[in-house]
DNA sequence: GCCAACGTTGGC
DNA sequence: GCCAACGTTGGC
């Protein structure tokens, strides 16, 4: 029998797509891209020590009209220091990392499996009661990653197909 | 674009 | 260490 830690977990990743969307990641080379930008050490501190090579993920699209998750992927690198807090010119950049000469914050690899035949939208999440533990749909939640109960992952993976991708 | 919710910063 | 001010997130 499986020790609890050795389980799989499961995870949501929101982002803008406008920014970068599930078609960008699918794009990139081995559909594989660093997941940087984290800022907020809640997020960091699920990344860094709560996350395992193998670990799936639902990317969900934030902040458009019609937010929803779109895909998954799997988490396929351990944590490294993202260094992009380091330079004065990227988004993210953080002085205090800068400051120090050494990044705060926390990157892994990620790589995309599947797309969703139909994107499930928040609105439609909101109408399962049996996602009422989901911590997406709570209130005030802005968590940039946050965890997925396993029920509530197959859950979701039941209202439509998951096509892999090649 | 508004604004509620929440996180961080920094003066004291 | 408190907490007001400020910044950000993200649904609507």
């Amino acid at each position: 029998m499986a020790k609890p830690q050795d389980a799989v977990r499961y995870w949501l990743f929101k982002t803008e797509p406008d920014a970068f969307s599930f078609d960008d990641l699918i794009a990139c080379p081995g559909h594989t891209d660093t997941w940087d930008g984290i800022r907020n050490y809640q997020a960091r501190n699920f990344m860094r020590d709560d996350m395992a090579v193998g670990d799936q993920v639902f990317i969900y699209h934030s902040r458009i009209k019609e937010p929803a998750i779109v895909g998954t992927a799997e988490i396929t690198s351990d944590a490294r220091p993202d260094e992009t807090a380091l330079d004065a010119d990227e988004k993210y950049f953080d002085p205090k990392s800068a400051e120090k000469g050494e990044s705060r914050w926390v990157l892994r690899d990620v790589t995309a499996r599947g797309r969703l035949a139909s994107p499930v939208t928040l609105s439609s999440l909101r109408n399962h009661p049996e996602l009422a533990e989901l911590p997406l749909l709570q209130k005030g939640q802005r968590l940039s990653i946050q965890p997925v109960p396993p029920v509530c992952w197959q859950y979701i993976l039941g209202l439509t197909e998951l096509r892999p991708l090649s």
